[in-house]
DNA sequence: TTTTAGCACTGAACAATAATGAGTGCCAGT
DNA sequence: ACTGGCACTCATTATTGTTCAGTGCTAAAA
């Protein structure tokens, strides 16, 4: 045996393991050694031989003693981390993205919720936008919109670059000129907290405070509460593109697993958890991650001009790694761009 | 043979049916005669006598030819229409879509929608509001509320009660005061439009009168434009809970259904045709409906001070009738009581 | 006329068995 | 160091038999 573990696989190892995964990737057959013969020039049996002590070495797998070789988790992780290339972006999607990229004029986040969608679209996995979760927010500012018809709009937006809004219709007794008084109390006074400490802020100091100018003020702050509690509720800002995308891969083949993964993804706590705060591409395949270990997230962070969040792909542990890689490599790039301009 | 069609069956044929029908909808199983004497004092063949005039008249159906009876869609119209009682609330249902209720602030399609979120939690099936569709709406107001370092939110509301905002940073050249002169010279012109015509008068009749006023025009019509297109792209109005509740029941028990199902909720312009006007609460069995043969849709219209739109509840054939009815005749009669206050 | 007991029959569901074939490990020979 | 050959393994598929819940029908009882 020449290979003992991690890089002392030699060459015609690596570029066998590289060729495995690639055709698994493919076929989502396992990979007999006959079907490798042509490509390396090998007989069958000297294949068989490599194949085994890349086996022993933990980055093949048998379905069963006589079955062809797949993966393992270990087999992925070497070839994402030595093997790979990230795959060129052909024309047709460079410019998709790009010319998302191109409108300056819109709040990063949004650029990236595109950009995500359009992912999903080409890669045929799904992708997730997790914004800063809503404890890590804090108030920028609380407006009142007055419609006809003693109609309001409260909007809260957020240091981080959240929007929300809700609607309200007003009793008659109160006067749409309170509630903006109201608001730019709140303004001057709130301006910086947590979003989750502003319903107790909201109720221990600027209640006593309205309740001494505005006659109906139980009412004016029912509606404030009403709109921050409204946003509270939501906090968790998540985006989804393609959801169903991954389970209509053909490795999901079983009804149970098909449940399974679709609760997960109902499951907003554990969607959260895949936030990270690490630099670069991360990679988690199978047990790696928390989400499943049926499936591979791979994430990076974004911050930029104070908006900051996690994008990921969750995929099959057979994923196209090289294309995802180049996708959100090409963002990572596109938001440094903007970062030194 | 006692009984032709319809309203020919005798009093314990229809009790026969409507005990399959509850019986079926409970155990998932086809029913078979045996289990049936206790409950009628019969002889099992006197009830498979019955059975079999049942299906004669295609209101049973049965797997095979020795297999229990299964309720056809008829024998489930039927069932609805003739047989079954709405189930009265339990006082716990009903306090909860109460406290919902009572918050006459809200507008009613964040009414509902909550309300709706509680109900697919109470059936596990799948709950759907439509607001009115994107070319329904007309243009009601559009506002610009600044935040600090050159961003603004671009309000849009319309008059079914839809508000959509989007955050922009601005160039240093141009003026928030512009942006809220166009604003308003919008709400002059352009108050009551469809939306989707909104966005050519924009380019016609808005852009000409600015280009005489503001310097950087073409960058403030982009702004307002992004904001309308936006408005347009997420025009299906679609609000959903408990997606993946009714992939839940046992009867989608293969992978192809379920991909089927899980597909047809993707596609918006399907969900968008569940859309609705009838008067009243409607039941699309199986065939009926064309959103999926294996589902029924439950739907019924609201509309109530301009806002209105369609809410439906998306389950098995095999749903549980007797408690969506209820539920959704407490909704109407809720909006009814508001109507006439 | 209505109901029932009895009996032959059906077909799904399950288990056991056999045949097929892709793929393996290993060994002896080049 | 590589290859041909061979025995072996096990998923897959097809085949057969067994069981059993449930049926339809008929002749007798109510």
């Amino acid at each position: 045996m020449s290979a003992s573990g991690g890089d002392f696989m030699d060459e015609r190892q690596k570029e066998l393991l590289k060729e495995i995964v690639e055709t698994y990737i493919k076929t989502i057959k396992p990979v007999g050694s006959k079907g490798l013969c042509d490509k390396f020039k090998l007989s069958s049996a000297t294949i068989r031989n490599e194949m085994a002590i890349l086996e022993h070495y933990g980055y093949l797998e048998k379905n069963h003693v006589s079955s062809g070789r797949i993966p393992s988790e270990k087999g992925y992780k070497y070839y994402v981390e030595n093997l790979m290339k990230p795959k060129e972006l052909n024309g047709e999607e460079m410019l998709k993205l790009q010319t998302i990229f191109h409108n300056q004029e819109l709040q990063i986040s949004d650029t990236i919720q595109e950009c995500m969608q359009i992912i999903s679209e080409m890669t045929n996995y799904t992708s997730v936008v997790l914004g800063k979760s809503s404890r890590e927010n804090a108030l920028r500012q609380v407006s009142i919109v007055p419609l006809e018809n003693n109609q309001v709009i409260a909007l809260v937006c957020t240091d981080k670059g959240i929007v929300e809004n809700k609607t309200f219709k007003i009793p008659e007794t109160i006067l749409i000129d309170e509630l903006v008084k109201t608001s730019e109390i709140i303004n001057k006074m709130l301006i910086g907290t947590p979003i989750d400490e502003v319903s107790e802020r909201l109720e221990f100091e600027i209640k006593p405070i309205i309740s001494k100018r505005i006659k109906q003020y139980e009412a004016v702050y029912e509606i404030f509460y009403d709109a921050f509690s409204d946003f509270t509720k939501n906090s968790t800002n998540i985006f989804f593109s393609g959801k169903s995308n991954m389970l209509m891969q053909p490795e999901y083949d079983d009804v149970e697993e098909i449940k399974r993964i679709i609760g997960k993804f109902e499951d907003e706590s554990l969607i959260q958890s895949i936030e990270s705060n690490d630099e670069g591409i991360n990679v988690y395949i199978g047990d790696e991650n928390k989400f499943d270990p049926n499936v591979t997230v791979v994430k990076t962070h974004y911050s930029l001009n104070g908006e900051e969040g996690t994008i990921a792909i969750v995929g099959p542990k057979r994923m196209e790694y090289d294309k995802v890689f180049a996708l959100l490599e090409y963002i990572n790039n596109e938001l440094d761009k903007r970062k030194n301009e």
